[in-house]
DNA sequence: GCCCATTTGTACGTATGTATG
DNA sequence: GCATACATACGTACAAATGGG
């Protein structure tokens, strides 16, 4: 669930949450993620928020995107 | 200059524009970088393009970012 | 080859939160 | 308390890439 009023903005706890996902196997490598609308509508977060969480996990090399295609979890 | 229409977006126009002057010493380390407000009307962008410029030079090691106090070129 | 829906990427203008001096 | 500056988020818009029909 993501909060306000927190001193973790939106974006980072939406980080956290896909990347708990990830290394807990939810989200196999290679799998797609849940387009940006779909997260920002699922989260109730606008889809820049979603984009710079999915910044947050590309940084740390645990997500891919293809431009008109998707994001997915990248192999490891 | 920045410009439109072009293949690369302003904000990676304005962050090799900073870069080259950093690289070129014309801002030398240590010395403060112009406001994000400063930098968006000089330029003619909006706040957050100025922010995603700067957050490439952060990556890159090239500034740093104090909030309320300003940005920096880093030290070497 | 040509539309068209979907998806990512970038940008705009605005608002608010937080830190510094 | 106040002015300045950075950080985050919102809603919206449009461009470019992809894939399916």
């Amino acid at each position: 669930m993501v909060t306000r009023g927190t001193p973790k903005p939106p974006s980072r706890q939406l980080a956290d949450l896909l990347r708990a996902k990830i290394e807990s196997g939810e989200l196999a490598p290679g799998t797609p993620i849940p387009s940006i609308v779909a997260l920002a509508t699922e989260h109730q977060v606008a889809t820049n928020t979603v984009q710079k969480a999915l910044r947050i996990l590309k940084d740390e090399g645990l997500i891919t995107s293809v431009p008109g295609y998707g994001t997915f979890v990248a192999e490891r």
